[in-house]
DNA sequence: CGGTTGTAGATTGTCGACAATCGACTGAAT
DNA sequence: ATTCAGTCGATTGTCGACAATCTACAACCG
């Protein structure tokens, strides 16, 4: 049977999932921003949908946090403080840490390897200058530490707490850094990998995230007036 | 003006918030047991309400895992597999040794007598030979740890895993141990935070809940056939 | 003039009906 | 007998309309 690439590419979604796709994309590039009102009349309208599904979506998108929903009054993009931010960045080193450990005690055959190869692309574009491929690849680093843990749990509280940064990172550009060494980061974890050092790559990995963290912390800024 | 103490006790949660906490205690209880079907046309006449605000309290309860829904084909109870609990308590283990390590941190001054004040009720229930009443402090002791820790994305996150937790602790019944001793099992946490000792406290602590879970996991049992 | 009460507009919350989809069953053609 | 198209019943998915609630502002009373 011939493989037709297409033609259910498109469909094949409920209604609420594409909403969901699309509200959560809009949020975490940054393009929906905190403190910003979603109205559902005109959000319904506005896709094209009724009500029903988009706030299905709206009670998914509350359950994760990225959106407060108020009662008779509206909902809102979760604003985020230096509080949480802190919070954030705290509590995903203690996951990838938590991660890294396990990798190390199963012996995963292939985590080194996988890493490199991501390591060796995310050299490639800090080469190019690219920081758009950076992100994404730095993101794929961490999230494949999170996969080759092989703790399903984990991966699924980690999609929380992974938005949020990426929600983070779109709203703060930290692009004055130096993109070489913002890859070159990456490398002592895979060595500490590599030399099955668990309380070095702990402390590599703690060292890592936090470093990122605390650069957002400080630099970050709140309108606290609503008008 | 008097302070008129009730009268907004009843009403003031919205249908879909009534639906949620019905169905996720049914969940957490074991009264809706893994792998039960949902059939939102039964439900909705069953509860006497339609179908848009229960179908909201799904797609939270989805999201939090508790059910499982299949397009056009239905929502299931999520089942909980020996490696879901193994998951679940190697995680509940990082959490709280997180929340342990931040206590001791901050020097959090009424930690101790807080968590004494807990243990001294489990005591006395287990006196009683209070199961429902220890089972309820062992709860209370973990969350207390947590919220002391003062990290409110920690605290949400640890919601997810806690209710599973407590639909695991439904399902199976661990009454076959020595309830004194159970309770008794509280008392080196505490003493390793009054000590400061942040080590002991961590060791204690994964101990304390690996025992639990494994037991817990041991004798797990899932009935695989479905028909 | 200050404070309370009522009303209007906007927004969320809920409902009942209809559409889309799936799985099993049926039945005819080969 | 086997296979495949068609149909039926059941269940989820979506829609438009109506009800409940909140905020702001205006009117009324002291």
């Amino acid at each position: 049977m011939p493989q037709l690439p297409s033609l259910e590419h498109f469909n094949n979604k409920s209604l609420r999932e594409r909403i969901l796709d699309t509200l959560k994309s809009a949020i975490l590039s940054g393009e929906l921003k905190p403190g910003q009102t979603l109205v559902e009349t005109d959000l319904a309208s506005q896709l094209g949908v009724s009500r029903a599904p988009l706030r299905e979506a709206i009670q998914i998108l509350n359950s994760e946090g990225l959106v407060s929903t108020v009662p008779y009054h509206g909902t809102t993009v979760t604003k985020l403080t230096r509080t949480d931010i802190e919070e954030l960045y705290s509590l995903r080193s203690v996951m990838e840490s938590f991660a890294i450990q396990r990798i190390l005690e199963q012996h995963h055959p292939t985590a080194v390897t996988d890493l490199q190869a991501i390591y060796e692309r995310m050299i490639a574009a800090a080469n190019d200058n690219n920081w758009r491929d950076l992100n994404m690849l730095d993101r794929e680093f961490h999230d494949t530490i999170i996969t080759l843990s092989g703790h399903s749990l984990l991966a699924s509280t980690w999609n929380t707490v992974q938005m949020r940064v990426q929600q983070v990172m779109s709203l703060h550009n930290l692009r004055n850094r130096n993109i070489v060494q913002v890859a070159n980061n990456h490398l002592p974890i895979i060595n500490a990998i590599t030399a099955n050092d668990l309380p070095l790559a702990t402390r590599v990995i703690q060292q890592h995230i936090a470093s990122t963290g605390d650069l957002i912390a400080e630099g970050w800024h709140v309108d606290e007036d609503a008008s």
